[in-house]
DNA sequence: CGGCCCCTTGAACTGTGTCAATTTTCGTGG
DNA sequence: CCACGAAAATTGACACAGTTCAAGGGGCCG
């Protein structure tokens, strides 16, 4: 386990250009934390007070509004950070993060956090250049929600959960979290019942293959169709 | 003009906690750009070389997509920053920026970025900061347009506007900055027709006042009461 | 004064949300 | 191992907020 803490700090973005005994350092000054499947990391609008960086398993972030209505933010795999919020005083946490399946995550308090910006300012600049990054993908997101229909916008949904959390199998390629219809739908803001429809559509087409909390998808080449709008194929 | 940008530096939350000399040592550094209305400053796509920060006037960020649809991110004022992500070599634009009125920004290529951040690490944290401000809006953003109305959407884009931009008269809190409804609708994520149609309630009711690209705020509280969705006033 | 924007208003359409009733799936405990 | 209950998914009927399109008015600048 200690094995693959370290593997996976290495690759993660975060801490990139760190020589070995810096990240040493730093994974080792980490708390580690063990959460259960619906286990929360940390509430909305709690005072943020921990950076974490998944280790293995991964986060839903979301948010909900004064109504109650909730939205998924993001979901945070290995290697990713949360949190970025609390390198600073007096922030509280924007979204709540529960665990999807059992889930590790190496944490820091912002006290620890200062120390470690100070001396290792590479650290600092690799967060920076994640938020331009995260901004960007935010930004597009504003941008499809604002100006496209659902079925686009639940097509790349489903393209983005493939490329982060896809596992190739024989029958096409797996979403490897359980994933319900209210899921999808508060990813890509729309109702559960628009989404079992386009599903269905879609299983009729032979582009997904979708059960309880399970999505497949057969024809990426279909999805992106549908998600650049081309002519039907 | 010179004791001006170093007034609107100083009070600029991308320097805070800067000593005087070295303020004025990264000031020195900078390039002043003026550009008149409609100008453009950048374009999405275009490789991302400077960072600027706004002195005086305004600068409006849109993002256009593949089909030529146009969503505008936000409005940019005195103080503040934009293009954060020219940090990073390899990176485009991810909008364009235009000038809504005569404006003069200070623009940092990435080259000296980088010593600045070397030579100032309170200047890299401080941008780490704003960004996580910028991504909790942002957030919000995405929340309003995944689970609210268009009146309430509207609502809040202007109520967001009064705040950056307002300036009080003793007709109400006048948006000081020219503003068609089409800008109101690719701010909000509608159209111009449902826009129009929303002013001309709210006008009825006493809310707003406008006319060709001006709004004027004469009941904030109602505004508010919309946004919110309270009971009718 | 002329022309270009910007804005308004009406009418018709439609994508999507809402709600209710059922069915399917799966985990759990008897 | 089966049955039960909870959670997830499906499906149909219906409503309507908001878009689309078309036509016309009005103000501002050159």
């Amino acid at each position: 386990m200690a094995a693959d803490t370290h593997d996976v700090l290495e690759r993660s973005p975060v801490f990139q250009g760190l020589a070995a005994e810096a990240l040493a350092a730093v994974a080792a000054k980490g708390k580690l934390r063990r959460l259960q499947r619906r286990e929360l990391l940390f509430s909305q609008g709690d005072a943020a007070e921990e950076l974490a960086v998944v280790l293995e398993g991964r986060l839903k972030l979301t948010q909900v509004t004064a109504e109650g209505q909730e939205v998924i933010v993001r979901y945070v795999g290995p290697g990713e950070m949360c949190a970025a919020v609390a390198l600073f005083p007096g922030q509280d946490y924007p979204a709540t993060a529960e665990a999807v399946g059992d889930t590790s995550v190496i944490a820091w308090p912002r006290r620890t956090l200062d120390e470690l910006a100070r001396e290792h300012p590479q650290l600092a600049l690799n967060v920076l250049r994640l938020l331009t990054e995260r901004m960007g993908e935010l930004s597009d997101r504003l941008r499809e929600l604002a100006t496209e229909r659902v079925a686009r916008r639940v097509a790349r949904a489903l393209l983005r959960l493939a490329r982060t959390a896809g596992r190739r199998t024989d029958r096409g390629v797996e979403i490897d979290l359980p994933l319900t219809r209210e899921d999808i739908a508060r990813l890509s803001g729309t109702t559960l019942f628009t989404v079992s429809r386009l599903m269905a559509d879609w299983e009729e087409a032979g582009i997904v293959e979708s059960g309880r909390e399970r999505v497949v998808i057969r024809s990426p080449h279909g999805l992106v169709a549908i998600a650049e709008d081309l002519p039907a194929e």
